[in-house]
DNA sequence: TATCAGATGATAAAGATTATTAAACGATTC
DNA sequence: GAATCGTTTAATAATCTTTATCATCTGATA
């Protein structure tokens, strides 16, 4: 590993308050210094190439560390969770980023997304699919009683 | 059941090339006849109180069934693969139907998103999330091989 | 009503994620 | 640099979710 990059890490810990470990050193780089969007065994088989030892559970839980921390995101808030929708009419969803509830919201209530260039070539468009994401009025409730 | 409901269902069902069974329509109801976006579970929960000797499994196979023929969808392409990313700037992503690929795509190739009316109130945004969904360059290649 | 392809239910298996806990480690202080 | 303390790790079990298998049953058709 480059020192740079070992410090920008290290640096990132503390601005987070995370103990900077070896584990996490290679987990954050598996992700970090590569295009993709990974699943977590696929960050696992990287990082056992250098740790052998690691064990997986740690890397789920570095993740969420490091995903509660700001230093990572997840590409969408539906993994855990197959969710069956009867509307086929065209339409948007409002998403809770606390719970997870989902809503039905008009398709014109948003304007119709507009390309402004060119989609990769070969890609062959089928819809845009638009989330809002945000904190439902149930969870702004609770979680202003919290903090009262 | 009202009439009219089963004759629709049943003609559903014609329409798609699937047999017409109790459980069927039942499970097609639980999810139709609500406005929610629910699980399996709570599907196969629901169904229960008129069904109690329906399987689990029936449920999953009937919603996947009913999902492939197009008369239900699924709220989101990720369920079941948790996917992390590493890129904290504001991007969109590609996502193959297929295959479930995720490609990142610059900001600005989308103007942004405009609001044209109010939000349910007490919705808290936090941030609108594009995802543009079609057929990757590979799937596409693969596809048009096979009907050759 | 008899026939049969397809659907169901029971169950096992597989896959993904989380919980538990003893041992090891990193940071801090001396 | 060694002692201390709170955190992190690895191993493992447990839990959840989803899929596979297969014998039996049912709906559609003649
Ligand atoms: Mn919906
Ligand atoms: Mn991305
Ligand atoms: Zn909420
Ligand atoms: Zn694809």
């Amino acid at each position: 590993m480059r020192r740079e990059t070992y410090n920008e890490f290290r640096h990132l810990c503390r601005a987070h308050n995370l103990a900077v470990t070896h584990q996490r050193q290679r987990i954050f780089e598996a992700v970090a210094s590569r295009p993709g969007h990974y699943s977590p065994e696929e960050i696992y088989e990287q990082v056992k190439q250098d740790l052998p030892s690691i064990s997986l559970a740690t890397v789920y839980k570095n993740l969420k560390t490091f995903i509660e921390a700001g230093m990572l995101r997840e590409v969408s808030l539906h993994h855990g969770a197959w969710r069956i929708d009867a509307n086929l009419h065209p339409h948007h969803h409002l998403v809770c980023t606390r719970c997870r509830s989902i809503l039905d919201l008009d398709q014109d209530l948003l304007a119709p997304v507009k390309l402004r260039g060119k989609l990769p070539s070969g890609f062959k468009l089928e819809k845009f699919s638009i989330e809002i994401q945000g904190v439902c009025k149930a969870c702004v409730a609770s979680e202003s009683r919290t903090h009262n």
